[in-house]
DNA sequence: TGTACATCAGTGAACGCGCGTTCACTGATGTAC
DNA sequence: TGTACATCAGTGAACGCGCGTTCACTGATGTAC
């Protein structure tokens, strides 16, 4: 779900070598490489050249192409993580309601998306999965680890919200956790393939208002 | 969105030449091989030996292995259009009411869906999204067109409903449409990487839910 | 009914290129005493 | 402060394999006359 990494924050000056800059730079150019052509296509040729290094230098960094992939996805998992813990917890102080703070964070969510002018790079999730075959059981299983930690952590809040405001509608709030994966996904999926950067958050937008009817009802007239 | 190809309904009794089927049956071990590993992981060697053939016998059917690709993007393509005319049919002819007819059709994907005792074998759409560097100006065309004619397809049934039953929420049509793509492309994702083949129906439903809280509002209380 | 030719659906062998991987080596920096 | 050694972050050259593609050829079936 991320965006681009954020190169200037972390590249000094000029040639100034860092300490473990390089291997980001391999994950960096590899990782959208992998969302633009597939892990097979994605060459350690092509990532040295535009990392300038030798192929040597990648198997200093990396024991083998497989070693790639799983760095490449602890990664995506681990600043995911992040981002999204982040918005949350600006969410949370701007309200102590459970549901208001999760409406606040979806909005927040959209106008992230929104602010892209391209489309969304991708998602490392969808990627993998549609070429799980290429990886070992250790990668597949660390990718659905993954998706299965957003859906405990969105369960977890749409719980506190129901306890507050009965549902609507009979509905598995596991799935309506998963729901906003499988939007984000797809509205992603909808923007590359169209070319339409817009298409994810409008996406985020209407999980939204599936929320709020879920928990406040839709009113009687428009 | 469809299903494994109904090799048997196609292929008569033993090793009897029916013209075409080389054909057919390349494009069948080539599309599962693709939603499993991606295109460029998928070698023409290995079709050949599971379809026993030689390689010259692949290059007689395509010219090369940008043609493959094409091929099964059209045949996609067309297959899921008739499977979900077809599906749509049988909804609008057990009801004549345009929001009715369009809750049986997502019942009827959902039933679909949730038949699988495996989970769904993917969507080629959203798979040539995440390698669509790949593919020429053409195929990316024809993806793209693909994902515009179901948002139009969905979008005038939710047109038709919308002059019945004004809509309870401020949403566009057009996205609303859009959703569907999304929660499929979103659901195979979640069913494919956590090894849960319902999910898919799941998001099916809870799409469903969406539309009549759109079209009917969410009732006072559970 | 027979012959000539065309088309269909392939075969078999060879090609060169790019891929991932290995191995012995190196120059700069850090640490122990 | 000097020396010995270790570690870090790579270099350079070579490897063999599998890939997509090409080309000349073939045997079975279809069509014209």
């Amino acid at each position: 779900m991320n965006i681009a990494a954020p190169r200037s924050a972390t590249t000094p000056a000029n040639d100034v070598r860092v300490p473990g800059d390089t291997r980001q730079r391999i994950l960096d150019v590899a990782q959208m490489s992998v969302l633009e052509k597939g892990f097979s296509a994605t060459s350690i040729e092509e990532i040295i050249a535009a990392v300038g290094i030798t192929k040597s230098g990648f198997f200093y960094h990396f024991a083998d192409k497989g070693e790639l992939a799983r760095a490449l996805l602890e990664r995506y998992i681990e600043r995911e993580k992040i981002l999204f813990d982040d918005l949350f917890a600006r969410a949370d102080e701007l309200s102590e309601d459970p549901l208001h703070s999760f409406l606040i964070a979806l909005k927040l969510f959209a106008e992230m998306f929104e602010n892209l002018q391209q489309s969304h790079p991708g998602c490392l999730t969808a990627a993998y999965c549609y070429q799980d075959r290429l990886f070992d059981r250790g990668v597949r299983e660390l990718n659905a680890a993954g998706m299965m930690s957003w859906r405990r952590r969105f369960q977890e809040r749409l719980e506190r919200i129901a306890r507050r405001y009965p549902p609507r509608m009979a509905v598995d709030l596991a799935d309506v956790a998963d729901m906003f994966s499988a939007l984000a996904d797809g509205g992603i999926i909808l923007s590359k393939t169209l070319e339409e950067p817009q298409a994810l958050s409008r996406q985020t937008l209407l999980y939204r208002e599936f929320v709020r009817a879920l928990f406040l009802g839709a009113p009687a007239s428009a």
